[in-house]
DNA sequence: TATTTAGGTTAGTTTACGCTAACTTTTTTT
DNA sequence: AAAAAAAGTTAGCGTAAACTAACCTAAATA
């Protein structure tokens, strides 16, 4: 019935994403700073990991550290490998590191698994 | 004051991009069209129409028939050739074509200028 | 100890952009 | 000429994802 809507999963990977980021220089991840880290407020970053816990993507322990179950940590480390190899390409092609990086961030939302495996021969070899 | 979206224009550019490509195949183009090529509802159309006639990008006549303004038409053609490079690009890597497409149409939104131009740079060269 | 600060949540708002329902007007068909 | 179809509009709905205001609890500080 009625409207669905067709949303894709760019601020759930993009959230994913941060917290993988953040968990490489953090000993652990609370919702604070994935806000202070993304520019967001609190109670977005609140709403957003319910329903990645709800999802089954993350799990918050009851002192707020926030870790990966294994789709979770799937999903971000794909997210984060995409990001990667588009930004090093854009930068290889001169682009500044700044823009490279935010047309990175966009980008790595787009592209399909096949787009995804034939940049990677076509950069890599 | 307030929380004002910072969503980008891929909405818009993708109505004017759908508008180019229309009025190639088409003697002239009207809202149903778009409706038609993009599977969305007429009144979707008519109030997106509204949105770009306020914003000076395309100018409706009386009868429906719609056209581009000098503005219009730069933002429209620039998508379009996004487009056909990341489209071109990612079919010479071996993608299959609508998969290409897919993936295009959403990158499309995404690139900076310069990451653009040297892409372009880099694969026509 | 009292107060402040830090972290998190809930409730309600805003904007974008799809949708359906229902209307008008014009054109086509019977 | 009457009815049906085609095109467009307006009004109101639903969802995602940001926001502020206001609240709670626990830890740090004066």
């Amino acid at each position: 019935m009625g409207y669905v809507s067709h949303k894709s999963e760019e601020s759930m990977e993009d959230y994913l994403e941060t917290i993988y980021i953040l968990s490489q220089r953090l000993p652990a991840v609370r919702s604070i700073d994935i806000a202070t880290e993304r520019g967001y407020s609190k109670p977005s970053v609140s709403v957003a990991m319910k329903n990645l816990r709800n999802r089954d993507l993350i799990i918050v322990s009851s002192e707020g550290y926030i870790t990966f179950t294994e789709q979770g940590k799937k999903i971000a480390s794909e997210t984060y490998e995409r990001h990667m190899l588009l930004y090093n390409w854009l930068v290889s092609l001169g682009i500044d590191e700044e823009t490279a990086s935010k047309d990175a961030c966009k980008m790595e939302h787009d592209i399909s698994k096949q787009s995804f495996e034939a940049i990677k021969k076509y950069i890599l070899g």
